[in-house]
DNA sequence: GTTGATAAAATGATGTATCATTTGTGTCCA
DNA sequence: TGGACACAAATGATACATCATTTTATCAAC
């Protein structure tokens, strides 16, 4: 499975281990490298095109943020998934929204109001996905950012960044269940309804028991179309 | 400001750049580096009595869990402290705690409660001080060790390991200002009553309201307690 | 065929050398 | 005095070589 082919290009003042950290999250988050595989450093460095340094720097910093494991003497591997972690994961996002959201719509200002408007704004000009020519169905970076910062900006005043922190490696590890699931299921799932205009209104309304409510059950579903495909795989 | 002098005693199985982020964890948590301190390559392999490589490894991984800032192309240093910091990380830890302890009381089995009962035992019969010819109150690592698993144990059955990961962190993030404010406020501080005792009593108890009230309460005095010392400074 | 020991290959971990960038220092000139 | 520039030193980032450990392949014995 060789993919990426274009060899260490980063923006000046960037460093070719943070390069290759953005690459790495990017192809665990979206599933082009699979849960569970082994991570070869060698392999790595093809694949980036660069040496050894950089992309075992990369691994290790993407170990803490739970899309890599590693193993002493052993190597590094993608995060696997499971079921268990998927209703883990869950419940944590569930959580946590409870009480960020809360947070939230207690303390926003007007900023914070017109930050969520304006991201959904952007969230629903961008293409779900992108025309392209081998897939149908190819994933829309725009979109992908769009789609965190409308859920980032949700929370954006819950007045601790510790919390908006762990809201987002929570987002990235539910993102990836998300991606798994489209792989596996590109055709044969109906499109379903946009949950993102009731929650963008409901906290808009500052209805804290409604939004927690449509939020958490959009987190739900997410992990239910996941769950199918664990289940059968 | 040299210090841990002895070389890369390491566990087998164990790599150097394991044994230095575990190391460097601890020595950032216990403030034995300070907070913003600019943290050099050479420097540290000095310290720590290996390469370079080991070194940059445990520095990325420490990037990852907040306790260690890295700046493309300028290096690394310790994560800077500050009222505001502080602020947000009790918020974070209070909130947490309010959905942790909830579910953890609402799921706990007699397994939990056991492991709670032990842990605060433990915790009673480590000494909190360890007596030491230099400093009259040196850090014993075995109380350290057993706060916080006390601290775990409470929320151990919360049905979320993504969730206690996150409250680890948390709490590692706090201990460092409880650290902090220790340094600073060696004499004059009147020994206050161990709030522990309560906590565990009202968990046991299952009583949500006021283990939570607790717990928060608690939290907020190792936040005072470090307010007064960042004020001053 | 399975098991276990052994050897060979692959891979991870680390030390050293080198390149690139930043940071510090001093000089010149307004 | 103070700022801009040039240069030197320090430091971070990376490549490469090498060592250590794990993994895989091989083969003999049962």
């Amino acid at each position: 499975m060789i993919e990426n082919p274009d060899p260490a290009s980063r923006k000046s003042g960037e460093t070719q281990a943070s390069a290759v950290y953005a690459r790495l999250r990017h192809d665990v988050i979206s599933t082009a490298i699979a849960p569970g595989q082994k991570l070869r450093v060698r392999e790595l460095c093809e694949r980036y095109g660069v040496g050894l340094n950089p992309v075992r720097e990369a691994l290790n910093r993407a170990t803490n943020d739970g899309l890599v494991r590693q193993s002493d003497l052993r190597g590094f591997y993608a995060a696997p998934v499971s079921v268990q972690d998927l209703a883990e994961l869950t419940k944590a996002r569930c959580l946590l929204a409870e009480v960020c959201l809360r947070e939230s719509i207690l303390h926003g200002d007007a900023a914070w109001e017109e930050g969520i408007v304006v991201a959904f704004h952007r969230l629903s000009r961008a293409p779900r996905y992108e025309p392209d020519q081998t897939d149908a169905y190819a994933i829309n970076p725009a979109w992908e950012a769009a789609h965190r910062a409308f859920h980032r900006s949700l929370v954006a005043a819950c007045g601790s960044s510790w919390l908006l922190d762990m809201d987002g490696h929570l987002f990235d590890a539910a993102d990836r269940y998300r991606h798994l699931a489209r792989r596996s299921a590109l055709t044969g799932t109906p499109a379903r309804p946009d949950q993102h205009p009731d929650i963008m209104q409901a906290v808009l309304d500052r209805d804290v028991t409604r939004s927690v409510a449509l939020l958490q059950a959009h987190y739900q579903r997410t992990a239910e179309h996941g769950l199918k495909v664990l289940a059968r795989g």
